[in-house]
DNA sequence: TAAACAGTTGAACAACCATTCAACTATATA
DNA sequence: TATATAGTTGAATGGTTGTTCAACTGTTTA
């Protein structure tokens, strides 16, 4: 999908106030962040993730408790443990048998804090 | 789904530190709460929306102009208006035969600005 | 060495979802 | 009144994605 380029091609009507857009396609943020930033929230769209970076908040957990505690089985876990790691959201610790997930840092917690705030109103 | 339940039914393995996992159970947000972000991070998590926010900020915009801003057809953005309408995330006003969007509250841009803060690292 | 267990992974399947298309409503204008 | 245009909507479709299942790796212990 190609986002507001120059001439709009698949727009079938007439553009009405040509100055507004002109103004609006010079203050949008460039193609890539707008898929970075819906990437990134794609990630915390799905309420197993959600409740994993819950889980392993303040205290590192393996992932057999993770999945002991949301009731899950270990594969669907791990499945997306490795979505949260590519993402960058958390870091794990091999410890002997077990593997240790905690959060990557701060920023995501706040994110998610402001998210809380917004629809609890 | 049902999250993190008192006797983890599906979960295939053992649970190896039981008292961590009762100490998380208590501390996690209760599962309806869980829900609620997820569905919230997953109208943000597409980047039509995210393109329409961003395009309606400051100004508001009317159908027409914000498909053609988007190269997209007047369906798909109404659709996606629709979703962000259902969320109260825009408000919208009628003027003769067009409606002008624009964001509901300050709300979402902080989230969204924090959002940018984090990818941009 | 062999058995047991924590964790990962790829394929398959089902559910979900964004766009397209066509038909519709409503408003403005000739 | 008739026409043109802005916007909405429901159904259909194609792509995406989360979970399951089975097989696998690696570490510990008997």
């Amino acid at each position: 999908m190609k986002l507001y380029e120059k001439h709009a091609p698949s727009c079938e009507c007439e553009e009405i106030h040509s100055d507004v857009i002109e103004k609006r396609r010079v203050e949008m943020p460039e193609e890539g962040t707008l898929y970075d930033l819906s990437d990134f929230f794609k990630i915390l769209g799905d309420s197993t993730r959600i409740s994993i970076l819950f889980a392993i908040d303040g205290e590192p957990m393996c992932v057999c408790d993770i999945a002991g505690l949301l009731g899950m089985t270990k594969s669907a876990v791990s499945h997306q443990l490795k979505i949260l790691r590519q993402s960058d959201l958390v870091t794990y610790r091999k410890s002997g048998k077990n593997v240790y997930y905690s959060l990557a840092d701060d920023h995501v917690r706040d994110i998610i804090e402001k998210a809380l705030e917004h629809i609890k109103e």
